[in-house]
DNA sequence: CTGCAAAAGAAAATTATTTTCTTTTAAGCC
DNA sequence: GGCTTAAAAGAAAATAATTTTCTTTTGCAG
């Protein structure tokens, strides 16, 4: 049934209201910061807690649901994890956009100069977006 | 004479030994934490305060004389502006090394594909460096 | 339908950062 | 070199961000 509520168990997270409206908003905006989450949040569940928030987010990003951007000059933001992408804020509007280019060759570059067995890539672009030019 | 007195008054900051002693932390660190600014501060001056270093910190990115990175999983650290480069962050030993790789063409790819007029870029590898494997 | 471990909510505690206010000092000027 | 003053330092309080604690509620396995 409830396609979200599947997603939690998978990642043994029980399926509570507040944790699937979390998903949802994530699943929605695709990058949201936790004052946002809190407010909206608070819309659908008037007597939610801020401690909830930052509770069920640590959980899951500890159970690899999700993951934290940190982005220069602004607010963290959380994202469900998927393939490999970057980041690209608008210094403009403040919007968060993800693009999937190869980063392969910029790793590989900085597997061989470095000697790293590279992991993870976090990559974030500034500029101005189309819309704001 | 004191070139980091010069570098300061460079960026319209007075030159007080508080702030040539961090100016020579992040030169010869590259990258520090605030926790490791202000306790290195402390051997030196052991009447400094946090605000101090807080205050510091943040006119000197104002003034263009440093960046904070933030890293995903820890606490941000801070580097003398220099050019661009990017971020190996080592998950054994917590390293941090700069290098210097040719990020051009990410840049153009994505430029490309999300139509932004780019002016940043923050890279950050995650992996384990030679040392610890 | 029941029991219980886990989650929610409320409030307090902790940690991080900023602000305020008073004292001290760097640096331009004579 | 001593004088002036705007800016910086330091101390403490204030604010913001995050976590913890504790009690009540609830999802879900059996």
């Amino acid at each position: 049934m409830h396609e979200t509520a599947e997603l939690l168990k998978e990642h043994q997270l029980k399926a509570t209201p507040q944790r699937i409206k979390i998903v949802r908003m994530l699943e929605e905006h695709g990058h949201i910061n936790i004052e946002d989450l809190y407010s909206q949040m608070l819309e659908e569940f008037p007597s939610v807690s801020l401690a909830t928030i930052y509770k069920n987010i640590n959980q899951m990003i500890e159970s690899g649901l999700i993951q934290e951007v940190k982005i220069p000059k602004t607010k963290s933001v959380f994202e469900l994890i998927k393939e490999p992408h970057l980041h690209m804020v608008c210094d403009k509007c403040g919007k968060i956009e993800d693009i999937c280019v190869g980063t392969d060759r910029v790793i590989e570059e900085a597997q061989k100069l470095s000697g790293y067995d590279i992991k993870e890539s976090f990559i974030t672009l500034r500029g101005t977006c189309p819309d704001c030019r």
